[in-house]
DNA sequence: ACGCGTGCCTGTTGGC
DNA sequence: TGCCAACAGGCACGCG
C-alpha cells in the first residue's frame, strides 16, 4: 500500500511526464471518486501543471491559468491506487480497456503543450482512493486535508517527541495522519522494530530519548525506502509502471511466525486498532 | 471529547 | 483440483 516513501517515489516518476504541461481532457470513469468538497474535473482543463508534491500520503499537481487563482489536484492512492503516465497517449487507450490496470481506470487524462502527448490514468482495484480539485482556500476548508499532521520528514525529534503522547498504544499514534503525514501500517513496524519498541507499548509512556530514536530510526528507513523507490507488496507501481525493492529488507511487516533476523526468536503477530501487526517480542521491549 | 470499532471494496490466498 | 471464507488496511464515521 503507498505510504510517505511510495507516494514520494510516484510523484518523482510522475513530474517529468506532466511538468509544464496543458491538460486537454480529464474525466472521471465509472465509480466516482471525487470527495463531495471537489470541483468537477473538468474545470482543470486548459489549465498547466506548473507543480507535482506530496503532502504526506497525498500527490498534490498545481494547475495555473492567466489571471485565475491556481487550482490544486490531489490524490489520494489509499491501498490500491494507481497512478500512471504513458508518454504514447494511444497505448493508454489500449491498457485502458485491455490489462488489468485498465480494467480499474477511474480517472483519466490527456495532457501536452499543443497536442496530446502524455494520457494520465488514475486506477483502483478496490476503489478507496480518493481525488479533490480545488482552489487553495477550498483545499484548506477540505476536513481530510486540513487535519494533516506535519511531515515526518521536516518535523525534527523534539516536535516528534512531544507529539508521540497520550495513553493510545504508540502504534496507533505513529498511524495517526493528524499526528504525522504519511506513516502507514509498513513503516510503523519496521521503525518500532528498528527502535526496539513493541507496537503496544503506551504513547506517553515512553522517554523523550527512546522517541528521539523512534524518530530517527524511521527518518532513516523512509528515506531508505525512497532510495529503493519505496515498497511493492502487490498492487504498487509508481507512474512508469515499475516496482520498488525495499519490501526485500522488511525485518517485520508480512513476516508473522518467521525468524527474527536479530535475535532468531519467532515474529509475533498481533491485530492492534484492527491493523495486522508484526513484531519481535525478544526484541522489542515495552 | 476522545478513542475504539465498523464499513467500505475486491483481488489474492489458504484451507478443506 | 476447485471453491469459498478470510484477509489485506487507510480513512470516515458512529457510538459509548
Amino acid at each position: 500500500m503507498p505510504e510517505l516513501p511510495e507516494v514520494e517515489t510516484v510523484v518523482r516518476t510522475l513530474r517529468p511526464h506532466v511538468a509544464g504541461k496543458k491538460i486537454l481532457k480529464l474525466r472521471t470513469v465509472g465509480t466516482p471518486c471525487l470527495v463531495p468538497e471537489s470541483r468537477s474535473l473538468e474545470e482543470a482543463e486548459g489549465r498547466v501543471v506548473a507543480e507535482a508534491s506530496r503532502r504526506g500520503k497525498f500527490i498534490v499537481l498545481r494547475l495555473t491559468k492567466d489571471r485565475e487563482s491556481d487550482l490544486f489536484l490531489v490524490i489520494h492512492l489509499r491501498m490500491t491506487g494507481r497512478l500512471m503516465a504513458y508518454d504514447r497517449p494511444e497505448s493508454a487507450e489500449e491498457n485502458w480497456t485491455e490489462n488489468l490496470c485498465g480494467r480499474h481506470a477511474r480517472v483519466f487524462g490527456l495532457l501536452g503543450v499543443s497536442c496530446a502527448d502524455c494520457a494520465l490514468v488514475f486506477s483502483d482495484a478496490r476503489k478507496f482512493g480518493r481525488l479533490f480539485l480545488g482552489t487553495e482556500k477550498e483545499r484548506a476548508d477540505w476536513s481530510s486535508w486540513a487535519r494533516l499532521g506535519p511531515e515526518p520528514l521536516d518535523m525534527g525529534e523534539e516536535a516528534f517527541a512531544g507529539a508521540i503522547t497520550g495513553r493510545r498504544a504508540v502504534k496507533s499514534v505513529l498511524l495517526d495522519q493528524t499526528v504525522l503525514a504519511g506513516v502507514g501500517n509498513i513503516y510503523a513496524d519496521e521503525s518500532l522494530f528498528a527502535a526496539h519498541i513493541r507496537p503496544d507499548a503506551e504513547a506517553g509512556s515512553l522517554s523523550k530519548a527512546r522517541l528521539r530514536r523512534l524518530y530517527r530510526e524511521l527518518k532513516r528507513l523512509l528515506l531508505l525506502s525512497i532510495e529503493q523507490c519505496g515498497s511493492s507488496i502487490r498492487d504498487y507501481q509508481d507512474a512508469d509502471g515499475n516496482v520498488g525493492a525495499f519490501q526485500n529488507t522488511f525485518a517485520v511487516y508480512g513476516r508473522g511466525g518467521d525468524m527474527c533476523r536479530n535475535c532468531r526468536g519467532k515474529l509475533k503477530r498481533v491485530v492492534l486498532g484492527g491493523r495486522g501487526t508484526v513484531f519481535c517480542p525478544r526484541c522489542q521491549k515495552t
